[in-house]
DNA sequence: ACCTGAACACCGTTCAAGT
DNA sequence: ACCTGAACACCGTTCAAGT
């Protein structure tokens, strides 16, 4: 006899996104999640293939939920390409200050199961891409290298907790990013 | 009857990092290094608090490693700040790739509990801070916490295989490292 | 002083059985 | 078609007992 699925997708991307934040990645475990939605742990094996699948689904809706912001944002008319991988590195310290454990997900997984899937984290990468390569001249790959390893070391330590000896943080950020751009901006 | 210890500091370390770098950070288990030292899991209690405990021995192990490294390598006579900072991010990228799983933990350790300790993980960054004080003029932190972003970020995501693009990741980190040195010692 | 066996509460995962 | 109870092999951790 047909029985319809219990627990929404909606639901269960919640929970797992919620005990993450609250608890932590370690946290989200079959037992932790299956009671939060009401439901066994075995019959979570219907929705994902292991531990790891519960951490993609919360990797690709924090993916999601990011690409949204990324484009949603107006475009202003006169925005040239530094400007928009300003505001894009702006959106991407404010989201791994919001949901910090599953940003972590989104550029460092603990293993490649539980990183977004390619098709959900393709979108994120290629607006970075093409912004790059709108602002630098020549080969736009280690210009896009170098600034997307400088923002996903510079939110992850600062979500760590890696930066313990005081001063402005904002201010390294705003240096970092002007140093970034001011080098890919200027012609080779 | 007093009784002697059954495994050096030394064993237990190569053991725990032995484990880290062949089967992965989550196969440091109490039972896994155990056993690869010969005894059972309850007695590895005397040695550290808890699973935790472990990684920071291998992380502080790493550390020291690391500062050994830096410092043993020849001082050339008439090196600047900038060849000197070089040197430093040739030899973290090196250190990196030897040992891409603990030299995870160095940087952004899955719980502070197993990041290195304090007194192991200062000896690390003071000489990063002093050679960007020395190349820098002005506040060294901002500059500073840039280039440790940028180094730790980008080496994670080498090792984590994350520039799947293709093109040349040599060729990608000294774009960053010349960025990163000419804006910092240029006068601001 | 160090090590151990036994025990506890917890995991992830499988699978036959229920509806 | 989805859900479950029962079972399995595994964890981390504690502690009284051994030497």
């Amino acid at each position: 006899m047909p029985a319809p699925q219990r627990v929404s997708q909606e639901e269960l991307v919640a929970a797992i996104r919620r005990i993450a934040e609250d608890d932590g990645i370690d946290a989200v475990t079959m037992s932790s999640v299956a009671s939060a939605v009401g439901v066994r742990t075995p019959s979570l094996y219907k929705r994902v293939a292991d531990r790891h699948g519960l951490l993609r689904l919360a990797a690709d809706d924090a993916a999601r939920e990011l690409v949204a912001e990324l484009s949603g944002a107006p475009h202003t008319e006169g925005e040239d390409a530094a400007g928009r991988l300003r505001r894009m590195a702006y959106a991407l310290r404010a989201f791994a200050a919001r949901a910090p454990r599953v940003s972590g997900l989104l550029f460092a997984a603990p293993s490649a199961a539980a990183a977004p899937s390619p098709e959900a984290g393709e979108p994120l990468l290629r607006p970075l891409l093409e912004a790059v390569s709108a602002a630098a001249p020549g080969d736009p790959l280690p210009a896009a290298r170098t600034f997307t390893a400088w923002i996903y070391g510079f939110c992850t330590m600062e979500q760590a907790g890696a930066f313990r000896l005081g001063g402005d943080v904002d201010a390294a950020f705003e240096y970092g990013l002007d140093v970034l751009l001011g080098a890919m901006t200027r012609p080779a």
